[in-house]
DNA sequence: TTGTAGGCGTTATCAC
DNA sequence: GTGATAACGCCTACAA
């Protein structure tokens, strides 16, 4: 039933040469070492046999898999799946092979599929699920290996990264709610332990300062997570405040639902009620009723631009960690209206 | 810089033992074999050490990985998610690590995916990707890999499968959509030579044959893939042929959200104008502008379904291939009316 | 109970 | 240009 594998040696044989002959011949970087003559008889040899070199005996032996861990928050929400499409597409047309992770936001789940990538050598990683202080990033450069950070950065700036300009975004979006006259307006923050909660409250505080407007302290809200839920709680607990908030900044897409959802439960309209804006422009979020007013780039880019800082490294690149800002752009929906 | 890993012969000098009874005694299956002093010492040295063992070597020499292969034909589709994560969580509290593969209903791609993971010594595969007729499946099964199909099923039933009751699920929605009053209904069906599109549209004909209902040609169309771009094709084609097509059925949300889209361009009103019900209930289906009416499974339950398949193949099982069909069940939401 | 030896499939480093 | 040999790190008969 199970056919044995053929092997190098199988092709050696068939060709009438020593297997290293054969390895030599098969690999493009040592072809020219071997004559024109074997080398096409070798060739030959193992199309005949359908052999496929063993990735694994070969991982052992050079240390190189031409892999890549990809470590991901949270594949359900929409934002990653484009980022790792245009990671893997990049990696993908450099010979290399991404290994995706999802980690749920678990940290010690995170260390186990990166020690379990690890383990199977890859090559490099490229994280999505960074905290500003994290101590799988440490561990990560104690051990050598090529990292690159994907959506978040990390609190020092030893590591390739690219990201959105978060703080930018969030005063383009705050700049926009002020300029429809609003004068209340909440925030929903992300996770203040990860650069993208952080560094977008940070945008929204200056944007306030430079607006004049005060931040009132029961509008805002910092949830645990970029979730639903999360987002959820915190519109409700900014609602249940009372006063007049009429606009809130959400941390991102996924907080902003749950903003619509807790609006719903509690029979408010979104914009009439309150106004909401987001951060991401993430799939479908422009089919939501209403459609969202959120902060827009290019998912795929960042993942395209990730696996090119990557490359580079792995290519021997040297030199410091070149950390790269991808410009935001408001995007203007249904979910914000005038004030009054 | 890069500290050299530390491989099990540190491990074995440093408990003062030969790096075969280290071996045996990090090795739970072996244990008992060894002396509980020596096993205790190996194990002390171990964690001193922070000794990882070497995944590449370890999976040469055993022929096993402990590694899953599994095949997504689209990321982007919100369904998928959670579908994968159910799967990647159940193989995990079985020692089994996922590697997702995106072929982006790419054959070709698909293919060296699967023979990049055959190569990296996968125990086996999940696939999601199945054609109805696949070459694919041939040749893993000609290799006698393990493979489960989950989601799509293929034509013969020779490999274990999990799936929601397709044909049940469409016969769910257009009874539903007959109760309404509706007669001259569309469907936009997805591609054949999938199982997903086949099934639906068969019960979709059984459906329409049961409620003594005729199958206009002009107002049935066929989707090259399941994707919103081509369910607003299909919209399109079927707005224009006119009549009074009151209502259609999609081959799934993808089709249904790309209906949405034809019907918004041409300022027609959903389910006002037309009713439309999907498959699948996908994430954010709900809080779309209407809220679609749709078929409802458990997605992480089929892909935890898959799991156990695949790992009781995995532990030896054999015997005729099990397919499991989910439950599916119709969610009624505002994308249907009465009529008139 | 522990040590020895061999090999999984490749490739790097020697010789020839 | 090609062949022999060793080694990557681990596991497992077999021997002691």
């Amino acid at each position: 039933m199970r056919e044995p594998a053929v092997t190098l040696k199988d092709v050696a044989k068939l060709a009438g040469v020593h297997p290293a002959t054969a390895s030599r011949a098969l690999n493009l970087e040592t072809r020219l070492l071997v004559s024109e003559a074997t080398a096409s008889r070798v060739l030959a040899a193992a199309a005949e046999l359908g052999y496929q070199p063993n990735a694994v005996a070969r991982s052992l032996r050079t240390r190189r898999s031409n892999t890549v861990g990809v470590l991901v928050p949270d594949l359900t929400n929409p934002l990653f799946p484009p980022m790792v499409r245009g990671l893997a597409d990049r990696l993908e047309s450099h010979g290399y092979v991404a290994l995706i992770g999802n980690t749920d936001g678990d940290d010690a789940r995170g260390r186990r599929v990166f020690e379990q990538m690890r383990a199977r050598h890859v090559d490099g990683y490229v994280l999505a699920t960074a905290h500003l202080h994290d101590p799988l990033l440490e561990d990560a450069g104690r051990a050598g290996v090529p990292v690159v950070l994907m959506n978040r950065v990390a609190a020092n700036e030893d590591f390739p990264a690219v990201t959105v300009d978060n703080e930018s975004g969030v005063r383009l979006a705050v700049q926009y709610l002020v300029g429809l006259g609003h004068r209340n307006i909440g925030c929903i923050a992300g996770p203040q332990d990860v650069s993208t909660g952080l560094a977008r409250y940070h945008g929204f505080q200056s944007a306030m300062t430079d607006a004049g407007l005060d931040m009132a302290d029961e509008w805002l809200a910092f949830a645990r997570s970029f979730s639903i839920d999360e987002g959820y709680r915190c519109a409700r607990q900014i609602l249940a405040a009372g006063g007049r908030c009429t606009a809130v900044a959400a941390g991102n897409d996924m907080l902003a639902v749950g903003c619509y959802r807790a609006l719903d439960e509690a029979g408010l309209s979104c914009p009439g009620d309150l106004s909401v804006v987001g951060f991401n422009d993430m799939p479908f979020i422009d089919m939501l009723r209403p459609p969202l007013t959120t902060v827009t780039f290019s998912h795929q880019q960042v993942g395209a631009q990730a696996a090119d800082l990557l490359i580079e490294r792995l290519n021997g690149g040297t030199g410091p960690a070149k950390v790269v800002y991808v410009a935001p752009e408001l995007i203007i929906r249904g979910s914000a209206a005038r004030y009054p």
